[in-house]
DNA sequence: CTGAAAGCGCTAACAG
DNA sequence: CTGTTAGCGCTTTCAG
């Protein structure tokens, strides 16, 4: 920088302000003229770490997550989370700790070490976190909420999505619908939330849900075919006609019950899924109409309240919402199940 | 720092050589024992800025991306990356720039302002690739070969990958052995090596290739379909009795056409895939033997000769090998055409 | 064995 | 309108 002062007769103040734009009106225009072809002759580049020091911000942004390289979701949060911090001109830098406690430690010294801008902890699949100690106060929790309250954070409104996709099938003229769960054990939040979507709408239908067509299994395609297998076994008064299935895994597993049963969807059976995981949803014969989770819109939104584009309510973690992506596996129910 | 020097009776110059554990046998063990307990005392936590503006050296890597976002393999990479930078206490800066020049140029200047010690370029699939100017000397480029040459690379070993698959179906017993390639317009460098493994397997096995077994789709499950139902209506004597299909999707595909053709796999056919892609590859029925792609291998490859861990040639790509999956879609040929 | 002092590259008051 | 100056927090000779 003293290089580009030298070259330009002036002080390296004046060269800060030029570049910067600072205080520009006051600075001749001859003279940001003279300064910014000696930049350029003396190929200047600003040095981030020195800035940073002096102004005590670095314009980076530290993403801790519990792992990046385990679902096809992740890289929708990091590019929504991306997006918004080149848009502000910062940097992400990227902690996996893998959920390992003394990981995650290690990260947030480093990265407080790092004097980073803002900090996002990330989770991979919709969960409530106990926050690892240290994390501080302003830092935004993505996909998850806080067992203890009182952080910003974004998780995928499941419940709404559960209430599309069975109103979805309703408006199809569907009565009879099941839904295709997790096991317990898996203790998924998006279960719960799920599952009283589903029985909202059924009671506001005014249809009394019937137990046996809550049927729960692994949330992948082998359950959901099992699943499906033992829905398909009812008498036929009270099979269902539709099914609202857990997961696009599930509905897969689904598919493969009907075919089979010599079931056709949507003819003979509706199928709804959840996700709208790429190579399944898309591709399945027919296309699977599902509820989208909105990972790219929750890393985005992360990303812009940890900057203070946003505000976000500590009191309640913000619901994103969960679209319904209609293709074709939703039609009315079979004749003479019709009213 | 001062604090802590204040605190303990002696100067910063002290602390900073207690605490980094530099010329630690010329202090006294009273004073390091001082020191680190007025350190604690005060919560003393070094700020990374000021030392790497001062060591010219921030213990970060770049990492530049053209898409995190699209692939489920990407994470894979950036796994592996990560978990060699965080052995070296490195830390990640990502940068995605969805292949756009004009932000890979801004990544690049944000990146080298914030004085990164090293950096990798990524694609997301292998190919390649005019580096973006301004891309240092020393960085390493990942799963894509420069245009060129004269820079450390990794990508896979395709054309050994192609090798194994062929070699599997040999020795279960086929001679009549199809490709399922891509179609050309896609211009995959995979594409090509994964046949050139292919011909030379058959050269060294002293079959002939039958131009008709070569045939080219969309990349995807429609399109192995297709391919595979073209193959399978060849007259019986020129009907391949195995597949080797250019991706896991295509080999989707070979299942749903042979299953359409009343064909059991892999009684009546066997299929090897590419990519080992999850959601796929171990959920088919029967599961597929495949070759997978070694992502996380080659993001550790990368930053550790990033990080001057390992010595990479800059003459030519480091060929990563591509290990075959053994699962269960390959047997026997079916009995007329055993030997 | 320990302290003083210089300086990494930049910015922001304050003077002129 | 522009220059001087004083640090940001740390490391590292060089003297004691």
């Amino acid at each position: 920088m003293s290089d580009v002062a030298a070259r330009a007769g002036v002080s390296t103040a004046t060269v800060s302000m030029v570049l910067n734009g600072v205080n520009s009106t006051r600075i001749s225009p001859q003279t940001q003229q003279r300064v910014r072809e000696a930049a350029e002759a003396v190929g200047y580049k600003p040095n981030s770490v020195a800035r940073s020091l002096r102004t005590q911000q670095t314009r980076m942004v530290g993403l801790i997550s519990d792992t990046i390289a385990s679902t096809p979701f992740a890289g929708r949060m990091l590019a929504g989370a991306n997006d918004v911090a080149r848009e502000q001109g910062h940097l992400v830098v990227l902690v996996d700790t893998e959920r390992d406690v003394e990981a995650e430690r290690q990260a947030l010294q480093a990265l407080s070490g790092q004097q980073v801008d803002a900090i996002i902890y990330a989770c991979m699949w919709h969960r409530v976190v106990e926050v690892p100690e240290g994390l501080p106060g302003d830092a935004v929790l993505l996909d998850c909420a806080p067992a203890s309250g009182g952080r910003a954070a974004v998780v995928p409104d499941e419940r709404a999505g559960g209430m599309a996709a069975v109103r979805e099938l309703l408006a199809a003229g569907h009565r009879r619908i099941a839904f295709l769960d997790a096991e317990k054990r898996f203790d998924l939040v998006a279960s719960r939330l799920r599952y009283e979507g589903y029985l909202e709408v059924l009671a506001d239908a005014g249809i009394e849900p019937d137990p046996a067509l809550h049927v729960r299994a692994e949330p992948v395609a082998g359950g959901g075919r099992e699943a499906a297998l033992r829905l398909l076994e009812l008498p036929e008064q009270r099979r269902p006609t539709a099914m609202f299935c857990f997961n696009d895994r599930m509905a897969m597993g689904a598919y493969a019950a009907a075919h089979h049963c010599g079931l056709s969807i949507p003819g003979d059976l509706s199928v709804v899924g959840y996700d709208d995981q790429q190579l399944i949803a898309a591709d399945l014969d027919p296309p699977l109409t599902t509820v989208a989770l909105p990972h790219y819109e929750m890393g985005r939104w992360a990303m812009e309240v940890a900057l203070g584009l946003l505000k976000g309510d500590p009191a309640v973690p913000h619901l994103m919402p969960c679209p319904i992506i209609r293709r074709a596996s939703v039609g009315p129910p079979p004749a003479q199940f019709g009213d």
